[in-house]
DNA sequence: GCCTGTGAATCCATTCACAGCT
DNA sequence: AGCTGTGAATGGATTCACAGGC
């Protein structure tokens, strides 16, 4: 296994939490609030205050005891740690109603993600225009598109069928990360990294609990 | 703490699976292929086949030894375990572009959730119909509805700042389980549960690894 | 006094390895 | 022989509790 260790070895839930630390810490941001402490944070995030200390000193001190953190420096540093202190070039595969949502996401826009193309299978919706400008591409222009817009992650919307289709053209035209909303298992290379988004089985838990709190 | 146990107690991560295990094996059904080991389905979702086993053995004994699961029972059985053996009602907050696409999403309706309200505080988006045929109400009308439509899960797609208040209003009207799009922690009360769904987060994940992969 | 940073302790989840059944 | 079901072992992650510095 020939990691190189830029960082030791961070949990994975240590990485997801840090941006969910990033909503509350913008707001205080914005209402000009300038020092949070760790209790502070974990209310508003639903979790330890242990917690949010054990995951920032991964990374180093970042806070001034007996006084908290300051709060753009630290959203600052997680900025930094995420790489979201800059743009990121995404294309979206699929333009159903959930596809064209996801590239006029205003949220998105916000962090920085940018949508800079649009791919369908499909020829009759191929040459439209969406809302935010971007015209639908057919995938034959897939590969000279990610070199040329600089294209870093590929967005798959489109229909569980045509998903495996679409990762591989992804990954054949050289991109390494993917955000999946198909719901099914992709296959991908070792080198790739895949985050699969399935609404469903949010849905599925909710019932879950849902049931259980009823007949209790 | 008063729970009475139904189930003794089950791990998150379990029920999370649950759901996970149930699209494969739809496929399998589909096909017609009878009987899956635990270590074809395992591999079909990522996981270790005796996780598999683990999971479905906190619910009673659903495999013959030395044989497998058969499909359809198997499915059956998630299907109890999670409460996805019947249908649920909804209403989507918010019909912005994200909340359009989850009302017209198909993967939802498959599965036996569907929309049968949605609500604006937009007085110019009330009383426009949607694609699927739902008209949007003003939220005045969500109490009423809730109990007319027996809904019993609440979607909020509203941005962020309007989300809180949303959630209010449902949890008014009786509502005890919400999906959440917004980027944003919910106050709820003790007997209601909440799941979150930020995709901004799951990007931000993807660009860590993704940053982390580029340099090694 | 207050809040961070952190070793120690606890808790939980995953994986192993094999007994048990067909 | 093959694959499930499960106690035991491992490996992580969360929480506690306090030492360290403002």
């Amino acid at each position: 296994m020939p990691t190189t260790k830029k960082t030791p070895k961070i949990p994975a839930p240590t990485i997801e939490r840090l941006a969910l630390y990033t909503r509350p810490l913008e707001i205080y941001q914005r209402e000009g609030i300038a020092v949070i402490s760790s209790e502070a944070l974990a209310r508003h995030c639903g979790v330890n205050p242990a917690q949010v200390r054990k995951d920032l000193a991964h990374f180093g001190e970042f806070g001034v005891r007996g006084v908290g953190y300051e709060v753009s420096k630290l959203l600052g540093e997680i900025k930094k740690i995420l790489s979201t202190d800059r743009e990121w070039n995404l294309c979206i595969m699929g333009l159903g109603n959930l596809g064209t949502a996801l590239v006029e996401n205003q949220n998105f826009r916000q962090r920085g993600y940018r949508f800079v193309a649009a791919f369908d299978s499909d020829p009759a919706k191929v040459g439209k225009r969406l809302p935010s400008g971007l015209v639908i591409q057919s995938v034959e222009k897939l590969p000279k598109l990610v070199k040329q817009l600089n294209i870093e992650i590929g967005v798959i919307a489109t229909p569980p069928r045509q998903a495996q289709k679409a990762a591989e053209l992804l990954f054949a035209a050289g991109i390494k990360a993917i955000l999946n909303f198909a719901p099914i298992q992709l296959r991908s290379p070792e080198c790739c990294v895949v985050e699969n988004v399935d609404f469903s089985v949010n849905l599925e838990n909710l019932a879950y609990h849902l049931a259980n709190l009823l007949e209790e």
